[in-house]
DNA sequence: CGAATGACCAAGC
DNA sequence: GGCTTGGCCATTC
């Protein structure tokens, strides 16, 4: 909250960009929004940012994320993807599948 | 302003 | 094949 960080705003603007059905990574927001390999800021945003940012549909590179800081349970990010039609494979989802890739402006 | 934080990523062992 | 190390960058306190 509070922010006027560009990174932020760009950051939430991706996510909230994602369809449902898709997930992004980390990485992969970080490039959209201009800085590229600022994975970790991501974790930073989302961990201070706005709650109405639906960072459930951000995984990281493997597909999963450290599942253990979510309101509803270990797993519940799992729970909110596999109701938006995600099918996991296992504790993953694959992401060659649900990957998207937002339109260049 | 300085130090700490963070939900990562890639490479190494 | 799974765990550890280092680096990366901006935000937050």
């Amino acid at each position: 909250m509070s922010l006027d960080s560009v990174f932020k705003q760009q950051v939430q603007k991706v996510v909230v960009a994602i369809p449902k059905g898709y997930v992004m990574t980390y990485g992969q927001i970080a490039a959209v929004c201009g800085h590229v390999g600022a994975a970790r800021v991501i974790g930073q945003i989302a961990h201070y940012g706005d709650v109405e940012v639906p960072w459930h549909r951000v995984v990281n590179a493997k597909g999963m994320m450290a599942s253990g800081f979510w309101p509803d349970g270990p797993s519940g990010q799992k729970r909110l993807l596999e109701s938006e039609g995600i099918v996991f494979d296992g504790d993953k989802l694959n992401l060659g599948t649900y990957l998207w890739t937002p339109p260049i402006k």
